[in-house]
RNA sequence: CGCGGAGUAGAGCAGUCUGGCAGCUCGUCGGGCUCAUAACCCGGAGGUCGUGUGGUUCGAAUCCCACCUCCGCAA
C-alpha cells in the first residue's frame, strides 16, 4: 500500500522503519515542525524526521495541519495514513484523505488511557499490564474502533523509558500485521466501551514534584514514569534535587521523623527517606547544577545527613 | 547576546571572599586487631588545582583576561 506517515517522537521511529523495511510504500513522512531545543536553543530535528532524511523521505510539517497540509497530503493519493504519537490533531478533512482513512499505533490498552502520556501514567499508576493498541482514528482523542491489540506486563522495577522502548518495538509488529488484515480485509472493528474510558494529558515538568505525604510505593512508581522525563524532583536546603533511581525499602525504623526526613545516611544502608507510609531508598541523584551520582558517591560529598528534610 | 552553578588524587567535595606548606570523606595498597568484618586502629601511594609559551604579584588553586568542557533553570 502507499502510506503517508504521521510521527514525531522516538516512539514513532520503530514504526516507520518497520513500513520502510516492508513492501509497502512510504510516501511521505508529516512531523511537528523543528523546535529550539536545549541550553543553546539549537534547531533540533525530530527522530523521525531524522530517520525519514537518512531514507530520502519526504518531509512535511506543519504548523497546523488542518490548516496548513489538507491539499499536499491529498495530492500525494496515498491508500493509508498511519499516525504514531504526531503531537496533532486531526479533524475528519483529513481522516477521508485515504480510502483506508488513518489507523493510529496507541501506547495503552484502550479505552483506558486515552491521550497524550499513556505509558507514563500507567507506570505512575502502578498498572502491572499495558499494550498497544492499534484503532481506525476518528475525530475524538483515542476515541476510534480498535482494530489488533497486543498486551504486555509492566515490570516490576521497569521505567516509563523503558517500557516505552518495549511498546514501541511491539507497535511496529502490531502495526505490520494489522496493515496485512486491513489490506486483505479480515479486520474486525471494535466499538469502544466509552464506559471504560479514561483520558491522561501531556505530563508537565511540575508533575514530577515528589510529595513525601504518599506512600514509598506510590512514590516509586512516580518515579518510575517521570524517568526518563521530566524526572522526579524534591527540595534539599532550597536546591533542587532530583532522583532518577529508588525503591522501596522494606524495614521499618524507630524514629519520630516526619515525612521526607533522611533517617538513614551511609554505606550499608544507602540513603533512606520516611514517606508518608513506609522508606524509600535513593539510589542515584543530581543536585542542581552538578551530576548525576550514586548515593555512595553522593553522601561521600557529605550533601546529605541524618536529618535533612526534602521537601 | 536569556538566567545561574561547576571543573582541585580513582570517586565525591572543602579551600577561592580576605593571595602565603595541597586538605577532607570514600576507595586503593601495606600492616595491626578480631571467631569474624563494607567495623575499628596504624601507615603508604596517588595532584601539570579544566586550558593558556596570558596578565598582576616577592609569591596565584585563590585576583584579572581569554578559551574549553559539564550541569540546573527557562524555552
Amino acid at each position: 500500500m502507499k502510506i503517508v506517515f504521521l510521527g514525531t517522537p522516538s516512539f514513532a521511529v520503530p514504526s516507520l522503519n518497520a513500513l520502510i523495511a516492508s513492501r509497502h510504500e512510504v510516501l511521505a513522512v508529516v512531523c511537528q515542525p523543528d523546535k529550539k531545543v536545549g541550553r543553546e536553543q539549537k534547531v533540533v530535528f525530530s527522530p523521525v524526521k531524522e530517520l525519514a532524511l537518512k531514507k530520502g523521505i519526504k518531509v512535511l510539517q506543519y504548523e497546523k495541519i488542518r490548516r496548513d497540509g489538507v491539499e499536499e497530503l491529498r495530492s500525494l493519493g496515498a491508500d493509508l495514513m498511519v499516525s504514531c504519537a504526531y503531537g496533532q490533531i486531526l479533524s475528519q478533512e483529513i481522516i477521508d484523505i485515504a480510502p483506508h482513512g488513518i489507523i493510529n499505533v496507541h501506547g495503552s490498552l484502550l479505552p483506558k488511557y486515552r491521550g497524550a502520556a499513556p505509558i507514563q501514567q500507567a507506570v505512575i499508576d502502578g498498572e502491572t499490564e499495558t499494550g498497544i493498541t492499534i484503532m481506525q482514528t476518528d475525530v475524538g482523542i483515542d476515541s476510534g474502533d480498535i482494530l489488533s491489540v497486543v498486551k504486555t506486563p509492566i515490570y516490576e522495577k521497569e521505567t516509563a523509558g523503558e517500557l516505552f522502548d518495549r511498546l514501541s518495538l511491539l507497535g511496529a509488529d502490531l502495526l505490520l500485521e494489522t496493515i496485512d488484515k486491513i489490506e486483505n480485509g479480515t479486520i474486525k472493528p471494535v466499538k469502544q466501551d466509552e464506559n471504560k474510558a479514561t483520558h491522561v494529558s501531556m505530563i508537565k515538568k511540575q508533575d514530577g514534584l515528589i510529595d513525601w505525604n504518599n506512600t514509598a510505593t506510590q512514590i516509586f512508581n512516580k518515579v518510575r514514569g517521570m524517568n526518563p522525563w521530566p524526572v522526579a524532583f524534591t527540595y534539599i536546603n532550597g536546591k533542587l534535587l532530583k532522583f532518577f533511581d529508588c525503591e522501596v525499602f522494606g524495614c521499618n525504623f524507630e524514629d519520630n521523623a516526619v515525612c521526607g526526613e533522611i533517617v538513614k545516611c551511609d554505606y550499608n544502608f544507602g540513603i533512606i527517606v520516611k514517606c508518608g507510609k513506609g522508606y524509600l531508598k535513593l539510589n542515584r541523584l543530581q543536585e542542581e547544577g552538578g551530576k548525576q551520582l550514586s548515593a555512595n558517591d553522593f553522601v561521600s560529598g557529605r550533601k546529605l545527613s541524618v536529618g535533612s528534610i526534602l521537601q
